[in-house]
DNA sequence: GCATCATGCGTACAGCGTGCGCAGCCAGGT
DNA sequence: ACCTGGCTGCGCACGCTGTACGCATGATGC
């Protein structure tokens, strides 16, 4: 009996009202919808990404995401190796080379982590077992690179991991408290300095532990994070380098 | 008018039925809380954990535990540093225990972390930079261990952070695996053979990736990822020995 | 021109974190 | 002995989440 009654945002059969998508765009595509998290995120972070609000974001209802990605979490291993495939791989060449593209590739790594800060968060449930196309192609190409060093073909396949690791740890590391800043509102210096008396009460428990703001003072921040990075990347890359020379 | 109509599940006001607290234990406390999260995560990982459900487990309601802490984001920070207090860090003695010292102290951490895999999922959120009583307690002794081994001060920080987010990187690497698999419900190996078939794909694009059930087929996984991680570890030693050596 | 199919979307459900205000208990002052 | 003020647990409510389901609409093949 109501039912032919208006309901609330009904939509009017009016051939004005008529839908008509308004967007020029061909529609919705997975790398379309990928990209789009993509840049949710890199401009709002990982609280930011719901599959309502990237449906708005990009002009549909968030339903409509469900056509072309199964579910969040494979929306977020999507993204995952979608940045993955930024990063700067050298081919492999010769035996001497190796070191520097290690490096490389590390700090290329780093890089992405840091441009998309939100892929620490998000490591931890993805982890490096997820197999997509793009980190498939770095695993393949440290692999590489680790057999033009020299090793055999068993033992590259741990130095390569032993240099992802480390790279991973640090820049996770990295990434989070990068967010924790951003969070904060202030510059790196500001939040420094603020921390100085909460550090002064927790050096007087822990004498060993130093005062980085004391005693680093002056320096950029953002230099001084990648040379702590470096420093261990060159550790590793020491360490493999002498385990070379023992064959 | 429906307003005395008994509602669903109140309170008869009879003095049988009086509120009279039943359990034993010395009621709510940020212990507790910290305690029971701790026991849920382990036993049914991230995903279980919400603040109703812990509260029922603990047999209160769930807006209870806002009493002691004060919100969900700060009891995971309490429930991380809960865990880094299971760590064995040795003491500091002279300059030649650092490297086993170093190591023994790498492997707790990672058997912590694989105890409690969940950890692997909030690392990136919660960070080093949380600054909690056990984190600190780690930080200080492993500078320790890196100022007995004789490098100067500045470095010592550098040297224990390589370590650090090695150990850091492969462990969540290898908990957010082990998380995969418990989710799987199959054993690792029934796990690593059933992936043979697409690995097989993959190795026709990858040739250098090896094939990790055939290669390593019959060895107990378990053994051969402590093997993997150790092998890292190893290098990174081996890089900051040498670093001790050349000064 | 009609049938088939892929696509977008409205509605709905169960679950989430948590702010608010009330009710009962315990300690301390009179 | 009584009152009082604070601490604690809790019911309720709000706005949000991921996503299953079924309908409607437009494109495509015959």
């Amino acid at each position: 009996m109501s039912s032919s009654e208006q309901q609330t945002s009904a939509p009017v059969p009016s051939v004005w009202a008529r839908p008509r998508r308004q967007k020029e765009q061909p529609a919705l595509s997975q790398e379309q919808i990928v990209a789009a998290a993509v840049r949710l995120l890199d401009a709002e972070g990982i609280e930011a990404l719901s599959m309502r609000r990237l449906g708005t974001e990009m002009g549909t209802a968030a339903t409509s995401l469900y056509r072309h990605v199964a579910n969040k979490d494979e929306l977020i291993e999507l993204v995952v190796d979608e940045v993955y495939g930024e990063l700067e791989l050298p081919e492999t060449t010769g035996p001497d080379g190796w070191r520097e593209a290690l490096a490389h590739s590390g700090h290329s790594l780093r890089g992405m982590v840091l441009r998309h800060p939100w892929v620490a968060s998000v490591l931890g449930q993805v982890g490096l077992a997820h197999l997509g196309p793009n980190l498939m192609r770095m695993s393949e190409r440290m692999l590489g690179m680790a057999l033009a060093a020299g090793f055999p073909k068993a033992e590259a396949d741990l130095a390569m991991k032993a240099v992802m690791s480390y790279v991973l740890g640090a820049s996770t590391s990295e990434a989070s408290y990068l967010s924790l800043l951003a969070r904060s509102g202030r510059s790196e210096t500001e939040w420094l300095e603020s921390l100085v008396p909460a550090s002064q009460q927790a050096l007087a428990d822990h004498p060993l532990t130093q005062d980085h703001a004391t005693a680093w003072q002056g320096k950029d921040p953002g230099l001084l994070r990648e040379e702590i990075f470096d420093y261990g990347l060159q550790r590793i890359l020491d360490g493999l380098a002498t385990r070379l020379d023992r064959s």
